[in-house]
RNA sequence: GGCGGCAUAGCCAAGCGGUAAGGCCGAGGUCUGCAAAACCUCUAUGCGGCGGUUCAAAUCCGCCUGCCGCCUCCA
């Protein structure tokens, strides 16, 4: 296992990953409510743990990582009236579309991906154990966890229980609560047609806070290593999850907490709540999956980033002078380097220092530089090797695009046909018709490159 | 009101005490029938501003300015 370091926003400063029970590690990250179509936010988290666990993974740590689905929500739920469907279907839908997007950017599946409302009794039972030891109540058919009863309530945040309070001023406190921050554990039905699920306190939903606890003492009891989530689930998501976890099992929650920054839009941060979210199917509308997590990877995780198509497009043409210097690799006949060298080792290093992307992008590049420099043959493709196993490390599906083809065998051939037209035109010298053949393909974003002895190759240009 | 973050070339972005990585765009050149790709050369005496500490600061300290976020559903 390779030494890293990591941001843990527990302490405010790097710290040494030690997983409690090496070489296992244990990773949970709060996953999408699905109730539309996942944005580009959730695509900046999902390849910012998904690029995190895979270094891990090259780094020597057995990880053990889980993703949750919350699949019960008042969003689902108005969603469903909205559609007129089930909440369970609505729920369905939404996170098959997830799957579909994660699909496309190459996210890795994570090793458990528990829903919420697989744990409804695990619910239950941690909220019984929560009123027992004193630290829940219930008012009607609500229960609330009471924040007072937590010594530590705030130090994720960094504030006290009362310097919290102060800051309480955009909201009305709901008035039936003993404490302004206590937060609901269990919510119970308004109307005895809302959705719900049995429990001893009447029909309800669990509080959105008290998923992950329960989920993460399911899967991990304890041992929870890494927590991630986006800085906007600081507070009061991850402070309560903390408060919760604690005090039922009156041992830590998790030893580091990682945190990605946001994705802005134009300069303002995207947010479901101020509409100007772009969903991740629109963004691959307009660019690859590659060139999405290029972006995403360009800027280092925890710093907030600013969607731009200028910046997409910058993204794009990084991608395509990669995946260039990758052209006629394969990576099922061409051995795969996994030995030690100097641009593993920079590499490596660049990782290990809180998972610093650009610098590793850096190193993809200086390999790069050198395979297109390089005449040696065997050299080149060993430094390919290299390049195809660290794009591989950071995500990156380069593969299909440095295999030509089209993946439709028809068009390939009609494709095929057009190229070698043109080859005649060229040694009839009909240079203006070649031209036109070249320039009809390259409409529909398919370069040609002629090669030396008669020979060319073409590519879809994303 | 409380708390936190960020300001580096035309754009994006590393660096976190030792004299500015990388990418994109742009300019010129090589190659080519012309292209494309690639290669070569060029592109911040300076890192928001003003002070301070130091042999040495983009990097530490102080003040100021500007932008953003959290405290409400959010990745």
């Amino acid at each position: 296992m390779r030494q890293i370091t990591a941001y843990n926003s527990l302490t405010r400063k790097k710290e040494i990953l030690e997983p409690s029970n090496p070489p296992y590690l244990n990773i949970y990250t709060c996953g999408p409510t699905v109730y539309d179509h996942s944005h580009i936010g959730h695509a900046r988290a999902s390849i910012t743990w998904d690029f995190i666990v895979r270094f891990l993974r090259y780094a020597g740590y057995q990880t053990v990582w889980t993703r949750n689905i919350t699949d019960i929500d008042d969003k689902i739920i108005n969603k469903a009236r909205e559609l007129n469907l089930h909440p369970d279907k609505v729920a369905r839908i939404y996170a098959h579309s997830f799957h579909e997007d994660m699909h496309a950017l190459n996210v890795d599946w994570p090793d458990f991906e528990p829903a919420a409302t697989q744990h409804i009794p695990d619910m239950i039972n941690f909220i019984q154990g929560l009123i027992q030891n004193g630290s829940a109540y219930q008012i009607k058919n609500d229960i609330y966890f009471s924040v007072p009863s937590f010594k530590n309530y705030g130090r994720l945040k960094g504030q006290s229980i009362s310097e919290l309070e102060k800051g309480f001023g955009r909201i009305e406190p709901n008035p039936q609560k003993k404490h302004s921050l206590d937060f609901a554990l269990w919510k119970g039905i308004k109307d005895s047609n809302d959705y719900g699920f049995e429990s001893p306190w009447g029909k309800g939903r669990p509080g959105w806070h008290l998923e992950c606890s329960t989920m993460n003492y399911a899967l991990y009891r304890t041992n929870l290593d890494i927590h991630g989530g986006g800085d906007d689930l600081i507070f009061p998501h991850h402070e309560n999850e903390i408060a919760q976890s604690e005090s039922f099992t009156k041992l830590k929650f998790a030893k580091y907490w990682l945190h990605n920054g946001m994705i802005m839009v134009n300069g303002k941060k995207m947010a479901k709540s101020e509409g100007n979210f772009i969903t991740i199917k629109d963004a691959l509308k307009n660019t690859s999956g590659n060139a999405l997590r290029f972006f995403m990877l360009n800027s280092h995780y925890r710093m907030p980033v600013n969607y731009t198509d200028e910046g997409i497009i910058a993204a794009q043409n990084g991608v395509n002078r990669i995946t260039e210097a990758l052209s006629d690799f394969n990576s099922s006949t061409n051995d795969i380097a996994d030995t030690e060298n100097e641009y593993t080792g920079e590499f490596i290093g660049s990782m290990s220092d809180d998972f610093n992307s650009p610098q590793a992008l850096a190193v993809l590049f200086k390999l790069t530089d050198n395979i297109n420099k390089e005449a040696n043959q065997k050299i080149k493709i060993k430094l390919k090797s290299i390049l195809y196993n660290l794009s591989c490390t950071l995500g990156f599906n380069l593969s299909s695009s440095f295999q030509a083809g089209t993946g439709d065998k028809l068009i390939s051939k009609i494709i095929d046909g057009l190229i070698i037209w043109r080859k005649e035109c060229k040694l009839k010298k009909d240079f203006a018709s070649g031209d036109k053949i070249r320039d009809i393909l390259n409409d529909s974003n398919i370069e040609i490159k002629d090669l030396p002895d008669d020979r060319y190759k073409w590519q879809i240009r994303y």
